[in-house]
DNA sequence: GTCTATAGCGGGATAGAC
DNA sequence: GTCTATCCCGCTATAGAC
């Protein structure tokens, strides 16, 4: 009786299974681990999810379109373009202190994933918002209100602005005496720093 | 006999181990691969490296010292600020297209890493670099040649410039359809950019 | 120094009782 | 739906022949 509290046996191997492969990747986490951590067994991550690598994709699924989503509608919505590009980095700056290791998670699996996994992937997201960047970004340069700047080289610094920051926490707060929640108040003033970044390089 | 070429078999397991665990990571590489990756049996990785751990711990640090020594002695040299920076800068650029896996190998181990190697890393870089860096912009700001930045800001953000791409870059190539060398090309531009970008980012 | 064989453990998958 | 028991495989480590 003690197994039937109202979250799940499936809910409870979801929550716990998604802790450990993002903590500690495919390769490091095993489903034993899942099953003990859900207070499950074996046998129900089997039934309910199919197989490891089956519960895995769903998890990594999730991870993908929070890093994508999101942006994706704020880089195509009508914002005008400075507006725009501040909403962009707040809008990580405020998604990513919550799953601060899923810029790692996703990019290190990827790295590793099979290539059916990869091509799953990328049906998601040919590239469309650097398209629509792109399109922002000549009618500004066309009005004259920013220099013109290659669409790759700018999408790829603030993905970089963006992400790494977030990527490079575990280091630091392992290695340098700086508490989590210090480097949290860090990154909070950081996004300025970011926004201000940004516009400051794209000024004619 | 046939074993017996001239890279000795301890530098071909040396050789071999390295590929893995940069591809595929600590978890993802067990000694069986290793040994038959470099034509030679588990006992040899016993016997010339005690453990796999051991012998882990060896590439790791080669591959951490590569993402810090140079960049140490340039942020310490005597370079005019400016040309310090870009240098800063240059050094990543030229040096990460040989060891593009390298940023995400060693911080995404680092998170998963037992305290114990984690202890070792903090005691080769006690945030040195900021040390530098710091004194170096607090003169530039005294001179009026540069805004006043934070440093931390700075640091963060010149290194997510620097490493995010190379990071970024198993990601594009496997699911947009850009070759590795093409990817490469752009980064090659995309480093006169960062290089802009930051040096701009600092203008009064 | 090199290699085979194997111990001992933990991995994922699964059958079948309840 | 749930859980136990078990299969078979791959893992690291190691002993001992050569």
């Amino acid at each position: 009786m003690i197994k039937e509290q109202l979250p799940g046996v499936k809910e409870r191997i979801l929550d716990s299974a998604k802790g450990l492969f993002i903590e500690n990747g495919y390769a490091g986490t095993s489903v034993r681990d899942i099953a003990t951590a859900s207070d499950a067994n074996v046998a129900h991550v089997k039934y309910y999810f199919g197989s490891k690598s089956k519960l895995f994709e769903i998890i990594f699924d999730e991870a993908f379109d929070i890093l994508i989503q999101r942006v994706s509608g704020i880089v195509d919505s009508n914002l005008p373009f400075e507006e725009m590009i501040e909403m962009w980095i707040t809008t990580y700056y405020d998604l990513l202190p919550r799953y601060p290791q899923i810029p790692m998670f996703v990019l290190s699996e990827i790295n590793r994933s099979p290539e059916e996994l990869v091509k799953k992937i990328a049906q998601k997201n040919p590239g469309k918002i650097l398209g629509y960047l792109s399109e922002r970004l000549d009618e500004e340069v066309e009005k004259g209100a920013i220099r013109p700047v290659p669409v790759l080289d700018l999408g790829l610094s603030i993905l970089s602005l963006c992400m790494f920051p977030f990527m490079f926490g575990g280091y630091i707060t392992r290695t340098v005496s700086i508490s989590e929640e210090n480097y949290n108040e860090l990154l909070k003033e950081h996004k300025q720093h970011v926004v201000d970044f940004v516009l400051r390089g794209l000024k004619p």
